[in-house]
DNA sequence: ACGCATTGTAACGCGAGTCGTAACAGCTAT
DNA sequence: ATAGCTGTTACGACTCGCGTTACAATGCGT
């Protein structure tokens, strides 16, 4: 029922994880084990997070998967339900 | 935090929303707009519920869009989980 | 002013995942 | 036997995350 633009969870690691610590995306992007690209990309909305790029976060930045997880997930769905106009789908009774 | 093995969430629709309703999967597939093919690899856990398709489930049986975005990627982040320790990610301090 | 690091991004390929159609075999019920 | 439902295979289209390489732009220290 969150019915509000959601930030791009990129935004979020770049404001809460990155910023405060004072690091580069370089230095960010090789402690997580991924190039340069591939966080630049997350970071800038071009990119969503994956399963396991959400590992990746909770390791380096000591936090929960499951919040990248939730966040990611609510950002895809928001996105979805705004064609759920378009969907045609049959609502279901019993037969 | 949640550890054990979660269903595939498409067991979760066979379970509670098909079967219940004593529907068929050509049924609902054709309620739900899409192929029979598609729900069926759903229903025997050989695909994921995609954001789109979790807006249709929500639509034809009257339930919350979220719930099967979560159960969706907390089933994907478990199977990311069990690779955590090959990820070779440092853990990260302010610099 | 000159290097140097940092950053965003474009081009390209790779692998995986969702989706569609078409077709097949197996099952059950009429 | 005919019909319906189901799982599954094969094929192709499209999207997406990720890697490498290379380029342009910015900022910083000397």
């Amino acid at each position: 029922m969150l019915m509000h633009n959601p930030p791009h969870p990129g935004e979020v690691v770049r404001e809460f994880c990155i910023e405060p610590l004072g690091l580069s995306v370089t230095a960010v992007a090789k402690s997580l084990g991924v190039s340069r690209k591939t966080l630049s990309s997350i970071l800038n909305g071009h990119a969503g997070i994956s399963p396991e790029m959400a590992v990746r976060l909770s390791i380096a930045f000591g936090t929960s998967s499951e919040s990248w997880m939730n966040q990611q997930s609510q950002f895809d769905l928001w996105r979805a339900e705004q064609h759920r106009a378009e969907l045609n789908v049959e609502r279901l009774v019993a037969a």
